[in-house]
DNA sequence: ATGTCAAATAATATCGATAATGATGTCATA
DNA sequence: TATGACATCATTATCGATATTATTTGACAT
C-alpha cells in the first residue's frame, strides 16, 4: 500500500500516529475528551491495531491518558499544568542550552544559522510552515548538549507547550509581539557563546509568551 | 479469565509491561537483543497484541527501541548512556528535592519517616524487597516538589539507573558500601529543611554508586 | 420519587489468520 | 571467485472477528 501523501513513513501504526498527535496538538481532539477506537478508525481509515498502538505511542508524548480497561482520552488541560510545563521549560532549556554553547563546534553553529535563514524565510509562507520552522530552530540551539535524553524532554515540552498555544488562541495574535526581534537576540547571543545572555533571552522569551497564554487560559 | 497470582492489575497488556519491565531492568533481556513477538509471546504466554503494546509502552520509558517496520530491541546499554542519566539525574532530583523542602508539609514529612522505617527494616527481606522500598524512598523525597512530570522524568531515569547498576553487577556488592548511612544523612537533612545538605548528601549518595558503576562497565 | 439490581448495550481488549516486508541463501554470469 | 538478480524463508504489521469488561437503561420494590 502506498501513501499518496508520498510521505517517506509507509506504515499505517506511524501514519495514524502523525495524525492523531497533530490533532491533539492543533486541538482539533479537545483537552480530556474521550478517545473511542472505532471513531478514530473511520477518521484514520484504518484497522483497531494502528490506531491502539498509535495511542499507546501518543501516551509517553503526555498527550493521551490511558484509562485501565476504560480506552483511552485526550490529557486534560489545565492552567496549573501550563504553568508546570513553563516552568520545567525554562529550566530543562536552560540547561541544555548553556551545554551547547560549552561544547560548541563550527557545524552546530553553521546549522544555527542555517535554520535561523529559513525560520525567518518561513514567516510568510504560512502558519504551519513557520511552526515547523520554529520549532527546529528552538531545538537546534539545544542540539549540541550533549545529552539526547535531554533533548527529548525539551522536545516533548516544547510540543505540550504548543498544544496550550493552540488551546488558548487558535489566531496567530501571538504573532503580533517582537518575536522576530527575540529569536534574533537569542540567536545572536548564542552564536557569539555568550550563554547568559542567549539563556536570559531563551528565558524571557518563554516567559512572555507564558504570561500571554496564561491571561488566555484564564477566560 | 482470572489472574492466579491474584494481583489486582487484571490486564494481558499491563501484565506483560510489568514482566517485560522486569525483564530489561533485572538483565533477563540483555541490552540491544531483539525482541521478536513469537518469542516474548510463548514466555509471556499471551497473544501478540499484548506483546506488541506492552512493548509500544516501554519504549516511552526508554527502555524498549522500536525499530520501524523491523520490530523492537532492548534499548542499547554503553557508558556515555549511563553517564548522561548520572548527569541528568542529578540535575533533576537535586531539583525537585530543593522544591520538596521548599513546599514541605507534615504530611509529606510523616510519609518519608515512614517510607525510610520500611526501607531499614527491608533490608534483610532480600535484595527485590529492599529494591523496592528504596525506590518508594527515593521517590518520596521527590514527591511534594509540585511537578508531576518532574516526577515522572526522575522515576523514568531512577529505572534506567537500576537497569545499569543490574547490567554492572548481579551481585549485592553495592551494598557493601556504607549506603544506610548515606540514606540517613539524605533523611535527616531533609526532616530538618536543610535543601543545601539533603541535596549534596543525595548527589554524593548518586555520585559515589555512579563511579563505581563507571568501573564496572569498564570491564 | 428514589435507590437497587439485572438485562441490554456499547466499547475495549484480545485472539488467530493473512498480507506486507525485510533477511537469507542460491545460482547463473562475468 | 565475486556479484547481482531472484526465489525462499522468517518476522512483522495489519485485519476481522470474538470474548471481556464497563456503562447505560429500565423495571421493580421501597
Amino acid at each position: 500500500m502506498m501513501d499518496d501523501t508520498g510521505s517517506k513513513e509507509s506504515s499505517a501504526t506511524h501514519g495514524a500516529y502523525l495524525t492523531l498527535r497533530d490533532m491533539i496538538l492543533t486541538g482539533a481532539l479537545p483537552a480530556s475528551q474521550k478517545l473511542k477506537i472505532e471513531q478514530l478508525r473511520t477518521i484514520l481509515d484504518t484497522g483497531a491495531s494502528p490506531v491502539r498502538e498509535a495511542l499507546s505511542l501518543l501516551t509517553s508524548d503526555m498527550l493521551v491518558e490511558r484509562i485501565d480497561q476504560r480506552g483511552f482520552r485526550a490529557a486534560p488541560a489545565n492552567k496549573a499544568n501550563f504553568e508546570e510545563i513553563l516552568a520545567l521549560r525554562c529550566t530543562l532549556e536552560d540547561l541544555a542550552l548553556r551545554q551547547s554553547i560549552e561544547r560548541a563546534t563550527p557545524s552546530w553553529e553553521e546549522n544555527l544559522v542555517l535554520v535561523h535563514h529559513r525560520m525567518k524565510k518561513a514567516r510568510d509562507k504560512g502558519l504551519a510552515v513557520f511552526e515547523e520552522a520554529h520549532k527546529i530552530f528552538h531545538m537546534a540551539l539545544l542540539a549540541n548538549s550533549g545529552s539526547p535524553m535531554l533533548e527529548r524532554f525539551c522536545s516533548q515540552l516544547y510540543d505540550l507547550n504548543i498544544r496550550y498555544r493552540n488551546l488558548a488562541a487558535r489566531s496567530s495574535a501571538y504573532q503580533q509581539r517582537d518575536v522576530s526581534g527575540e529569536h534574533d537576540e537569542i540567536f545572536e547571543a548564542t552564536i557569539q557563546g555568550d550563554a547568559d545572555r542567549a539563556s536570559a533571552a531563551l528565558l524571557q522569551h518563554y516567559r512572555l509568551t507564558g504570561e500571554y497564554l496564561a491571561r488566555a487560559l484564564d477566560t
